[in-house]
DNA sequence: TATGAATGAGGTTTCATTCAT
DNA sequence: AATGAATGAAACCTCATTCAT
């Protein structure tokens, strides 16, 4: 028997944890975090429940794998505004984009919700999330300030808020919600 | 020898079952709903196990009494603005005796979002906020249709968004958050 | 207040007595006793809980209760052939008169059935049942050596074992059980 | 380092399910169906509580699986009259046959009354029995149609209960009850 | 790496019985 | 005699995790 190579087992290993990964966001996202079993994930995920355990440590890892894949994404989107938000434009695109991240990955955001509100899982959301929250909050501060705005932080605090009150809605609604609307009107108020 | 009267035994009742409503708040706003169990919430309000059945059916009919309490609170809200928002004053204090609700019962609001996140208990949800929501935009809108707004509805949509936003940052961030300027920002905004 | 006399006193409590017994009748031949709660008696009875054990010390007392007042009924069908089985008619008699009374008191018979196959209660079942039974047998085992059976004890157990058998055949499957022809039948074969 | 195999894990499977199977038997035989806690299964069996739930998805479901290895044995026992009782020994061997299944599998027969005269397990009753004593009452019918009898069908009725009084008479008083002589009788009359 | 049997703590709920009045 | 709140043990079941292979 050729053993494989190291290659081959690590491309091999990355993938089954993407697997899980994968099979874990849609329980959790559908079930929340705690009204999904182990055995749940390795019943979606094809794989054994003891083989879960070679992969990630215990439940609450798990979790963060789940969670930071995911935060890979937002990085790229923040990414896209490392020049900051020069016009009105840039704006408009950056909060749509915001969203189209949102429809995109929607099991994931949905995910995102239900830890934010699980108060023991708070420590494990600011350690995640806090560091790009805050630089999100930067790039549209930095904006507000150019713009000549009075009070460019908490404008952009505002801003966040209701990003997170229209994302919390879109998601529970579905698309009875209207986000299109919804985002013109916000646009023409902050722009 | 005299069994006690129907009226002790109401008195007794209600009063035994706030007790354990009260005790049962603090725990699934602390811990969440799922994070906190019957034992606990038994231990908290100094009652057996058992007796906790003998006021509510089950885990799940203890919570809709929990809610269902809050709600009531809630309603009086709404009962004060019966009358519509027939200037910006108007607007400015619903706005603002929002969120005065919201600090004076901090832990209500946390397990309403805790709630409101958690896939499994949507239906109740639907069935105990939706009208108030419903109730509550309402209003917004007819004050924002008077106002000459172009779009009232969507408006509303959007202000009610930016509310809960607002109130879920604050209940997460406590103290850290800049709630006042927040306000004033957004009442600037759309007044 | 005029005090109740004693007499009235003990009437009350007769009466009460009865209507727990045949509440408890009830629910125990519904659901088995294992299967009924105090709880369930004390609601179909229209009596607390508490009071439930002012009449009978405990759920197997009352238990007991139950199956001593049907014990009355058999003991009465069994005086009515104190003087023996002295010709076919009687004998074809005595066995309808049987089943006359487990139509009447359907629920107590199934009860009867449910209790002695749970092995718990064998002893009780014992005590209550097996001096009747054994005195039926007598009855019948005479019957039988006046017919000069070559062996009337056999044939008595054989019989009563066939009534058995039919009584729990018709209990079980109700009006689906061809009752009177298969009773024309055994008298044939018996008599 | 190698998995149990396939093959290893079936073995093993089916190995443990017989023992707890026979565990439950037991303990149902002995304190009844209701009697009998799932803890006291896993301590009789040498199994862990939950690993109970590994083999048999609730206690219901368990107790089915008693039923059902019981039920084989009676199949194998109705198999060997396919061919129809044609004479009076065929006859014989059948009913004394049947005798020694309940001989030999006591507790079984035992778990059968108790469940029989359980209101709540009717409908598994039903499933699981109705099939085989429908047929067993046919085999017989044929037999007494061929003999000539003027009512098969109630002959094989009443046959059937008498087995079933005499098989309870049997289970209930053990060896103080003259089985072989009952027998003896029983097939007098109705060969 | 992979399997799934095994564990044991802990979850919700029920229930016979007692107690204060 | 009467009420129904209160208790605590025990029931069924779930679950994250470990173990044998």
């Amino acid at each position: 028997m050729s053993p494989r190579t190291l290659e081959q087992n690590l491309e091999l290993r990355k993938h089954k944890e993407e697997l899980i990964i994968s099979a874990a966001l849609k329980l959790f996202s559908e079930n929340g975090f705690l009204g999904t079993s182990m055995q749940n994930i390795s019943k979606e995920a094809g794989v054994s429940k003891g083989n879960l355990y070679n992969y990630f440590e215990s439940k609450d890892d798990l979790l963060r794998g789940v969670l930071k894949q995911g935060v890979n994404e937002f990085t790229v989107l923040l990414g896209s505004y490392s020049g900051g938000l020069n016009n009105t434009e840039d704006f408009e695109k950056a909060i749509r984009g915001n969203f189209k991240l949102l429809k995109s990955n929607n099991k994931y955001w949905k995910l995102y919700f239900n830890i934010l509100t699980q108060p023991q899982s708070q420590l494990l959301f600011q350690e995640l999330f806090a560091p790009f929250l805050a630089e999100y909050l930067r790039i549209f501060e930095s904006y507000f300030k150019v713009k000549g705005d009075a009070n460019p932080h908490v404008t952009s605090m505002l801003l966040g808020s209701t990003l997170d009150g229209i994302s919390l809605g879109y998601l529970m609604m579905g698309d009875l919600y209207p986000l299109d609307n919804v985002l013109d009107e916000l646009i023409e108020k902050f722009k």
